[in-house]
DNA sequence: CTTGACGAAGAACGCATGTTCGGGTATTAT
DNA sequence: ATAATACCCGAACATGCGTTCTTCGTCAAG
């Protein structure tokens, strides 16, 4: 008896957007109209049609015309959106870093993190992404603690400001990093503001395995 | 002139697979049978059902029978495989925490991080979640960092071993320590190993936020 | 050679599903 | 009051799309 004219979302549009969503994540594809309609009590198609309509000119879902179950939300990335990075291995101050074979095409799916797009830099063949457990509290001057995954980017020159991971060989010692190039000498700044930084002199050895594009905790691991 | 009666997965059955993956992905809704002839070079209906069939017997798919577009990849999580977690603001220590209302269903895109459900703790209500970004570096001690994005979630008594965030009114002070209740006293144990717990008096106010689930760095958001 | 399983077509069949249309009823503006 | 909207049926229509049936060629075993 209202909720007539009101701008926005009227409760037909929340129910219908709450439903494709629902039912996309519970049955992997999209719903027909009549379904829609059942589900969400509406008895006539041309109705679903027409609030349908009304959705996809808000933006908020795509629809493929003539084709069954062409509905799309905008809002939901269409999986594919998700970047499997493969776990290389583990990371530890006392030894280099496993950087994997450049030929790895396919991964074993075990030893995999999945990782949304948007949250990875845009641009980049992300084929070189790979990722290290931290073993041990040795990282902590970079912040970075026992059981979290580095997810790092092999290959290309690091610029300043980069976190990068590097192998000092005449330490026999992997560590995170910032990378500064100053005039005589490599800057390695802790991420941790409260520490100081490290001075590589240009004739030490230094090896740079890659730069670091994301750090992942996770707290609560609970399994069931 | 070969290739026949060889056990596992045909050619064909691979370029069944690796369609369905693509088209899923492009478009957001599977394929239906003509559109995976046309793609696999098989002209006949019947020749692609007779494959789906043999693919949904190795459980490489799932069909639903009758109903039009209804193949899913098994192997693809048919549950979303991502996780739009709203990110409810900043968190400084020098306030309290921005909690939102526990009736968001909807949240605005722009203002989400997606994080895959194999990352999050598996059951409970992930309708609980909420993300905040870290302002500032008085977080430290919980080794997180000034932009970090710290995913949490309400609601549930914290476990002892549960790293949370708290509101100290007494203080005026917002943290994210592990929990652990003791005898006449909660302690509050930094995340780095190298600093020391604080203890809160059993009477001495004290809220828990939420409890943290993961904090993630993003370090190179170079965008373009 | 015959038989049977396997791989493949093509067409027909029929339910599934998007589209359209004529006809309603409120609410609001003119 | 009349017209213009916004909402809402229900039903017919027209494809979309899964299913099934018939036929055919090949290869391996009996």
């Amino acid at each position: 008896m209202m909720a007539r004219k009101k701008k926005g979302l009227s409760e037909r549009h929340e129910k219908i957007l709450s439903f494709l969503r629902a039912h996309q994540k519970r049955e992997g594809y999209p719903p027909t109209i009549r379904e829609i309609g059942k589900a969400t009590s509406i008895s006539s198609t041309s109705v679903v049609n027409y609030y349908l309509d009304q959705l996809e000119k808000m933006g908020k879902i795509e629809r493929q015309r003539k084709i069954s179950r062409g509905i799309q939300l905008t809002e939901l990335n269409p999986l594919g959106e998700m970047f499997k990075i493969p776990v290389a291995g583990r990371i530890v101050a006392s030894a280099p870093i496993p950087v994997p074979a450049s030929d790895f095409n396919y991964f074993d799916a075990e030893s995999s993190v999945d990782i949304a797009r948007t949250l990875l830099p845009t641009r980049g063949d992300q084929d070189e992404l790979f990722a290290l457990e931290v073993d041990g509290d040795s990282m902590i001057d970079a912040m970075v603690n026992d059981g979290d995954i580095v997810v790092m980017k092999s290959g290309g020159e690091p610029k300043n400001g980069d976190m990068v991971a590097v192998w000092l060989p005449e330490r026999d010692e992997t560590t995170l990093k910032y990378f500064y190039k100053e005039d005589n000498r490599y800057r390695l700044q802790p991420a941790n503001p409260t520490m100081e930084a490290i001075y590589i002199d240009k004739d030490e050895a230094l090896e740079i395995k890659g730069k670091v594009v994301m750090v992942i905790r996770q707290i609560d691991k609970t399994i069931i």
